[in-house]
DNA sequence: TAGTGGTCTAGACCACTAG
DNA sequence: TAGTGGTCTAGACCACTAG
């Protein structure tokens, strides 16, 4: 009823690509073609073709036309949190340490700093119902002056420890998930056997630049994780956040 | 140089809210300030906002005026192929074999398909180098009459499997991301030991009406396989492809 | 009531494609 | 050269917000 027309134009075209009326790699109507199929202007239908654009529907190949695209079955959206993201929440942390360190080879790989240049690490173990379910080691530059508050470090989840004073929005961040048979101070610090896997994801962040500002291991006990992730399309808002 | 004027204000506002000039919740100047702020005409600043708001930097309340948006953090985008996502990618698939079976209580609950509904059991293993990687089982609802075609199984994913003529676009999915300690009956069908740990992706196909309509179980060598995914922000494009 | 964003029109000029 | 999508203008009317 309410809905303006330009909406109504992309439920047709969902409908028609949905049914198989037109498939992946067919071009549509011009532009002005539907104009006048709908009697609108050439801005509405612009509008109603930018909404499928956003979706992923169609794509435009400027002095042609406009094209069904292909859908990407393999996209998910993953939702991550160290902090949010474990079955039972986490109720505390416990900061084991925090210490400036001379990175080892792993930490230069990863972080592309120099050798002699000097890394602040801490680690902490997250606690659900007193137990262990997590541990969890931060590396971020060390830089001369900027003090370490233990009561920040305590609480805070990666991406807000690392961004401090630079705004969220200009962080990139990428996740590498595996899992792994625990070492033996793993099996200690979350009190499991070496039978007991775990889930290790690996965060790194990266600035404007892609350089990167930050890199992090979680080791969470295998019975107290899991992770979960939708198809972009359920996630019909256009919207990345 | 070449740059379209709207492109030159989501710049411009782009550069504000990562220099934190402007902070989330802060409500920013009205369109038609805006038009008079860069002289142009509302159109235009209006395709800015659509595509700030379309990468997740503002939105907008009608009546009121528009806002940035709180940076989401904890999303992510992640690709997912079970066939293709293994590290040393699958050069074979053993069919194990393909069954009509009555389905179990997990199955019924993960279907939602009545007691008596008879599934489709589908039991592959995927092989690299000659060596069993990840075991693989696809529960698909039976329909008399519907041939199931041993050499599509073999090297199809799921939701190809799944679609048949339906259209991919019209399949929503859903992950759920786990670590396991092996059954002996994994141990046997992967040659790994009860401290090898496995990763278990279970795969969740549902229709436009989000009743499922295919639910499986793969099993990955931990050692063979892991999973990468980026924060929504690296993904710089509109679209969701 | 004045101001806001949402929708829509009817035009214009442009670079690009393909015959 | 005719047709395509990309950008942009200067208007209009609307529902909604908030004083």
């Amino acid at each position: 009823m309410g809905s303006p027309i330009y909406l109504k134009i992309v439920e047709d075209f969902k409908e028609r690509i949905n049914s198989g009326e037109i498939k992946p790699g067919d071009m549509i109507k011009s532009e002005n073609a539907l104009c006048e199929e709908y009697s609108v202007s050439r801005m509405t239908v612009r509008k109603s073709l930018n909404v499928l654009a956003g979706e992923g529907y169609i794509y435009s190949v400027p002095g042609k036309g406009n094209f069904i695209n292909e859908p990407n079955q393999d996209k998910y959206i993953l939702y991550f949190n160290e902090m949010t993201s474990i079955e039972s929440s986490v109720e505390d942390t416990q900061l084991l340490d925090v210490n400036i360190i001379k990175p080892t080879l792993e930490i230069i790989f990863n972080m592309q700093i120099p050798e002699n240049k000097r890394v602040v690490l801490i680690r902490r173990v997250f606690l659900s119902d007193d137990n262990p379910v997590a541990y969890d080691i931060k590396y971020i530059p060390y830089y001369r002056g900027i003090p370490i508050v233990e009561k920040e470090i305590h609480y805070a989840t990666f991406p807000e420890i690392v961004a401090k004073k630079k705004s969220l929005f200009a962080i990139n961040k990428e996740l590498k998930i595996k899992v792994q048979k625990p070492s033996e101070e793993l099996q200690e610090i979350l009190g499991i056997e070496i039978s007991d896997p775990v889930m290790v994801i690996e965060q790194k962040m990266l600035d404007e630049g892609n350089r990167p500002i930050g890199w992090g291991v979680t080791y969470f006990r295998g019975d107290f994780f899991h992770l979960q992730a939708v198809s972009s399309f359920a996630d019909k808002s256009n919207s990345i956040y």
